[in-house]
DNA sequence: GGCTTGTTCTATTTGATATAGAATAATCTC
DNA sequence: GAGATTATTCTATATCAAATAGAACAAGCC
C-alpha cells in the first residue's frame, strides 16, 4: 500500500497522508482488517516527521476508518464496506451539483453542515 | 434577514457566520436578488469586527452565492435555487451515511475530496 | 456632494502545523 | 519470559496561517 502527498499542494501534510488513504477505502483498494503501513515507516518513506503520520492515522481512527493499537499498528475497520457503498451515491451527488454549477467548495460547505446538525 | 452564531462553539465566527446565511439559503428563506444585511450591521449586531463579517461573505461569494459590490452590499446568486434543489439529496446522503454507520466526519472529508479531485 | 458600502492596507494576537527527542505501555514473536 | 515492535504521551520549539482590529480608500447610490 503506498501513501502518496502533493508537494506542490498547500494543504497541510497529515490531511494529505489522511486523504490518500481514505480515497484507496473509498476506492475498494483496502478492505477490512488490512493493515496500514506502520507510521515509522510512512514517515520514512516520505521523510516527514513520525507525529505528522500520527496525526493522520488519528484523525482516520476519530472518523472511525481505523482501528490502532500499540504494538498491532492501524487496521482498517469495517467502516470501509458503508464507505464503498456510499461512494456511488457521493459521485452522483457531485455529479449533480457540478451540473447544476454549484462550487465544490459551496457542495462541500453544505454538506458539513447538514452532517453535523442535530 | 437574521444571522446567528453560537457563542459555545469552537468553530471561527466567519464560519459560522457564512453558515448561518448558506443554511438559510439552502432552506430556501433566501432568494435571488435578496441582499444580504450590510457587514457593518451584522458586525454591530452580533458584536464582532467588520473584517469577520467581510470574511464571511467573500467565502460565500468565492462558492458563488452572493455576489458584492461596493456601495451596494451582498446579494444573492442564482446559485441559491440549485442549492434548494441539492437540498434534498444531501439530506438523503447524509441519512444514509448515518444509517451505515459512517461518521459525519468521514462522509464530510470523502465529499470534500471528490468534489474537488479532477 | 454626501452617504453608504465593500475594498485595501497595515498590524497584532492567537492558534495550527510540523518537527524533534525521550519515555511509556500494549502487543506480538521467538 | 526476553526482546522487538508499535502506538501513546509528554515536553519543547520554530514557522506559518487564521482571526481580529483600526484606519483610510474607492465604487455606487440618492
Amino acid at each position: 500500500m503506498l501513501v502518496r502527498i502533493e508537494p506542490t499542494s498547500d494543504a497541510p501534510l497529515f490531511e494529505q497522508i489522511a486523504a490518500s488513504i481514505r480515497s484507496d477505502a473509498a476506492a475498494g483498494r483496502l478492505r477490512a482488517g488490512d493493515r496500514l503501513p506502520t507510521a515509522r515507516d510512512v514517515a520514512a518513506a516520505l521523510d516527514v516527521n513520525l507525529h505528522t503520520v500520527l496525526r493522520a492515522y488519528q484523525d482516520l481512527r476519530d472518523e472511525g476508518l481505523v482501528d490502532m493499537r500499540r504494538g498491532r499498528g492501524a487496521i482498517i475497520t469495517d467502516a470501509v464496506v458503508a464507505l464503498a457503498d456510499l461512494r456511488n451515491e457521493i459521485d452522483e451527488l457531485v455529479a449533480r451539483s457540478r451540473h447544476l454549477g454549484v462550487s465544490p467548495e459551496l457542495l462541500t460547505s453544505l454538506v458539513k453542515e447538514i452532517a453535523h446538525d442535530r
